[in-house]
RNA sequence: CGGGAAGUAGCGCAGCUCGGCUAGCGCGCUUGGUUCGGGAUCAAGAGGUCGUGGGUUCAAAUCCCACCUUCCCGACCA
């Protein structure tokens, strides 16, 4: 990708409607729009990123053997009277009527619409198990969206659901779950904690939390200063009897077993071996995509910018040419590059060096690679990992090698 | 929804206390020149209903009232 052509248009100076870090520097470096209050658009930098998180979730997801589907953002609200949810939910629901004066919501959730899937095409215990998923912008009308994508009105969610025959199944699926979700954290480059959470409006009787610590976050555990594990109360370490101290989270994902909750109001229920009639007992996982991918920068920066984890950096490299050094050169080591999977922004400006190199540092790619003087005279590229800033120079031959060596390839 | 702060060019700001504005600065943008390994420089330009509506006044960015928007803290929540 050009730079020279992209629909990247890096501030100088910091906005002023961003207070935290990764807001800061998504609005910064264009990855993201602020459309209205809790409301943004993903521009072409910041979509990059957004796809890369959802493959890592939907190739843990898919490998454990979940399905993906994409069910309506837009809801009846009569299917919401009958879980009672409609008053729950009430407060954060964007609710309206359609021309022949039906109720609608746009849909802050999806547990009532996948039951009643379950309900229409599911008939017997051999039909079970199964996980459903999907990717998918919620909607809540917050009283106080705040820090960017970390509590917005539009958000994207991944929320999965289980069914199973019985709570034991519902056991195994949340165990895959769990270690799905501990592999994605993990690949997206977040340091994270599991805890035993509140069910709160989602029912049923066990959840766990994912949480990542950062300044900006909502929540509180208290971390052991002896065995540093995290704990919801602040009373003295039940492990080691070590000292607590608090440490603000984000919560990032959120899995739940809710039973039989939702499928015995709404009716889904499965024939048994014996030909009984039996509840589905469900289990939902829910991934916050867009509270994720701020999360990811609030552990992943300097002062320059942001340093994206290799895995979901919006490109691999960010390519430099300065002094005059010729654009068919770097266009044909950007090819190269490309050809084995590797995605170049080749900053191809005729700009002063430090904005090149600043920009570089502010979209946070893994690599930064300088075709200058060095190039022109010794025929070497510069390369800077943007995480350790460590510098390399390296012929033509040398840089295919070392990003053979650095991404697998 | 309570409490606080802010709205002046694309971005960041000054001006407001004490009304005199034909509204300014930095960056960015356009054209041309010189530069060219770390936010260069010279010259010439373009760009504004000072958030909106009302009021006071000879005169309002500036004073008064109402509203809107945004941010932060709290309550609430993924």
């Amino acid at each position: 990708m050009l730079f020279s052509k992209s629909f990247i248009y890096t501030l100088r100076e910091d906005p002023k409607v961003a207070e935290c870090l990764s807001h800061k520097y998504l609005l910064k470096g264009c990855f993201l729009h602020m459309v209205s209050s809790g409301i943004y658009s993903y521009l072409p930098l910041g979509l990059r990123v957004l796809d890369k998180i959802n493959k890592i979730i939907q190739k843990h997801m898919n490998k454990s053997g979940a399905q993906q589907l994409l069910m309506s953002a837009l809801q009846p609200m009569d299917i919401w009277k009958k879980t009672g949810r409609d008053k729950d939910l009430e407060e954060v629901m964007f609710k309206f009527k359609d021309r022949k004066d039906k109720e609608l919501c746009l849909g802050p959730t999806h547990e009532e619409l996948v039951t009643e899937l379950a309900r229409k095409y599911v008939r017997s215990y051999k039909q079970l198990p199964f996980i459903l998923y999907q990717i998918q912008a919620k909607y809540r009308d917050e009283p106080r969206p705040r820090l960017g994508l970390m509590r917005s009105c539009e958000f994207i969610m991944k929320d999965a659901y289980s069914f199973d025959i019985d709570q034991q199944g519902l056991d195994e699926n949340y165990a895959k779950m769990l270690t799905a979700y501990k592999a994605i954290f993990k690949e997206c480059g977040v340091d994270f904690v599991v805890t035993e959470a509140d069910s709160g409006v989602m029912g049923g009787d066990v959840s766990h939390e994912f949480m990542v610590g950062s300044e900006i976050g909502e929540d509180v555990l208290f971390c052991c200063q002896g065995c540093n594990k995290f704990f919801k109360q602040g009373k003295e370490c039940p492990e080691c009897k070590g000292s607590l101290t608090q440490q603000k989270m984000i919560e990032i994902g959120h899995i739940f077993k809710l039973g039989t909750k939702y499928s015995s109001v709404l009716d889904a229920s499965v024939l048994d071996k014996e030909g009984k009639r039996k509840p589905i007992v469900m289990g939902c996982y829910g991934i916050g995509v867009s509270r994720l991918f701020p999360s990811i920068i609030e552990v992943n920066h300097d002062d320059k910018g942001i340093v994206w984890p290799k895995s979901v950096s919006p490109y691999d490299v960010s390519l430099v040419t300065l002094g005059g050094v010729a654009f068919d050169d770097a266009a044909q080591i950007t090819h190269v590059l490309e050809n084995s999977g590797i995605d170049v922004l080749f900053d191809d400006r005729d700009i002063a060096a430090g904005v090149k190199f600043n920009d570089a540092y502010l979209v946070g790619n893994p690599y930064i690679l300088i075709m200058g003087k060095n190039y022109s005279k010794n025929n070497k590229i510069d390369i800077e990992v943007r995480k350790t800033e460590e510098k390399l120079s390296l012929s033509k031959e040398e840089l295919a090698n070392f990003f053979k060596k650095e991404y697998n390839i």
